[in-house]
RNA sequence: GGGCGAGUACCCAAGUGGACAACGGGGGCAGACUGUAAAUCUGCUGGCAUAGCCUUCGGGGGUUCGAAUCCCUCCUCGCCCA
């Protein structure tokens, strides 16, 4: 039986996918999303910092959750940090940092936002609401933000915070207000969209904890004590009247958060890096058959749980898939099925078509047997550079092409690769002492070259 | 505003006038073994026309035969005082 909105209970769901880390008021918030209680859809919000034109894939957890939070029948919110990343959030930072030019910020969640639609396209659903907190923040005065928001503050608590106490302590640090004040904004925040759009529900990374926590805080000092303090109203001074407006406030007040894991391998080393630095969810900056390459590499260790947070397969499939793994793990069948399902989830089926056909012509060595209908459909996604056929008379240099196709930074390098006898020519180990003739061409127009196991590209010869 | 200190390659970090393209660690890349895995071992890790040359130690200027190292100035960060 498929599962419905209504029968997907986001929190368990969240649970066994690895997408839960904490959560404030875990009875409360399990209620609060509970279809079963009638209370209908909720608003659950994430933000994104603005501090490059692309997403890696360590954003892609947040937004795996929002894309959970929809098929669970809710509504999720984006928050593209227009604002705050103007300011800069010191959580997880532990220098302070340049500040990035207004254009920078406005450059780069121009860039971001259509990440996110496209990812819920893959997920077979409809593009979520995207907002700017510059719309709202960069309408509050200065003098507005102390008296109305800076007043429920307290410093106290601030400095407590993990990320501003780490900064206090470290002697060679030391933290700005710019950066010092980062919670208030983004506690602004989901006051704001709570008491304009409804949003009840906030999440984010396991850093972002205390700036979650910020918000619930502030909303329930604007919507509750507030109140109760000054705007109650004389003739309803009785104690059972403070009960009931204080209940009903409580309940118009209802706000919650959770964070999402930091994603770890279990070799302990950085998740989401490649040989080529970063891994990015947009094509300029990562290929679909990088991004393909990068979840096919995936260790033994950590393909399982990969599986459940990165890809949308169910509990069934997912232990299916596992358990044929590990009775043959050379196989290495759960590793594509990741690298299938994330690369279609982000780039689109037929994407993530050509990233298969790719890497199994590429990496088969047999590049030779192939037509030259099927090798081109092969290549098609491999970085490919074109030369002048004109040059192959003469013979090029083996270590020019390794260096007009990026396989190596620079000569030196080049020869090293050569040295180590990791380059292949057309499948064929090669150790650049003869040029490259029309005798190394595959059907008379391509050359494939390999660095290492891994690394390949394509000379195209034109005329 | 005043005083002190720091800025070295992807990151951390040594170097305080020549032996410095710059110790060490991490990371990364490659080779061997494998399964395009993990672990392990080995090599490499500024560039080039490679027994040589060129460009690098926050930016700019200066002293010197010679500077990452000394001086001036600017920028950034930190600590302390006001």
């Amino acid at each position: 039986m498929p599962e419905t909105p209504a029968t997907i209970d986001l929190l368990d769901e969240l649970r066994w996918r690895g997408l839960l880390h904490q959560c404030t008021d875990e009875a409360g918030l399990a209620e609060h999303l509970s279809h079963r209680a009638g209370g209908g859809p909720r608003r659950v919000y994430c933000g994104f910092d603005p501090t490059a034109d692309s997403l890696t894939i360590g954003n892609l957890v947040p937004i795996m959750t929002l894309v959970h939070v929809a098929r669970a029948g809710h509504e999720p919110v984006v928050v593209m940090g227009g604002g705050t990343g103007l300011i800069g959030d010191p959580s997880g930072k532990s220098a302070e940092r340049q500040l990035t030019s207004r254009e920078g910020i406005e450059n780069n969640v121009r860039a971001q936002r259509p990440i996110f639609g496209s990812v819920f396209n893959g997920a077979g659903l409809a593009e979520p609401p995207i907002l700017n907190n510059l719309d709202w923040l960069g309408k509050v005065s200065f003098l507005d933000a102390l008296r109305d928001v800076g007043k429920h503050f307290s410093v106290n608590q601030m400095i407590q915070r993990d990320s501003v106490r780490d900064r206090l302590h470290g002697r060679e640090q030391g933290i700005s207000f710019t950066e010092f004040s980062y919670m208030i904004l983004q506690a602004l925040d989901f006051a704001h969209l709570h008491l304009t759009r409804k949003v009840t529900v906030q999440c984010g990374g396991s850093d972002q904890w205390g700036n979650i926590v910020s918000g619930i805080d502030l909303i329930r000092r604007l919507m509750v004590e507030l109140p109760m303090t000054r705007q109650r109203p004389a003739w309803l001074s009785t104690e059972a009247g403070d009960v009931v407006i204080r209940e009903e406030l409580e309940r118009r007040a209802a706000a919650f958060g959770f964070t999402v894991p930091l994603v770890t391998k279990a070799d302990g080393g950085k998740f989401g890096k490649s040989e080529a630095g970063a891994v990015w969810l947009t094509p300029e900056r990562t290929s679909p058959y990088d991004y393909y390459q990068f979840w096919l590499n995936t260790a033994d260790a950590d393909v399982g749980r990969f599986l459940k947070t990165f890809t949308l397969l169910d509990r069934g499939a997912v232990e299916d898939i596992m358990a044929r793994h590990q009775a043959e793990p050379n196989k290495r069948l759960a590793q594509t099925a990741l690298a299938e399902q994330a690369t279609a989830l982000r780039h689109g089926d037929a994407e993530m078509q050509s990233a298969v056909q790719a890497a199994r012509a590429l990496f088969s060595g047999e590049l030779s047997a192939l037509d030259a209908d099927a090798l081109e459909a092969a290549i098609a996604d491999a970085p490919s550079v074109n030369q002048p056929r004109a040059d192959l008379a003469a013979g090029v240099p083996l270590i020019d092409l390794l260096l007009a196709t990026g396989l190596a930074s620079s000569k030196r390098e080049a020869r090293e690769f050569l040295a180590a006898g990791a380059i292949r020519v057309n499948g064929t180990p090669h150790d650049g002492s003869a040029p490259i003739t029309t005798a190394d061409l595959l059907h008379d127009r391509l050359t494939v070259l390999k660095r290492g196991k891994k690394k390949q590209a394509v000379v195209r010869w034109v005329d």
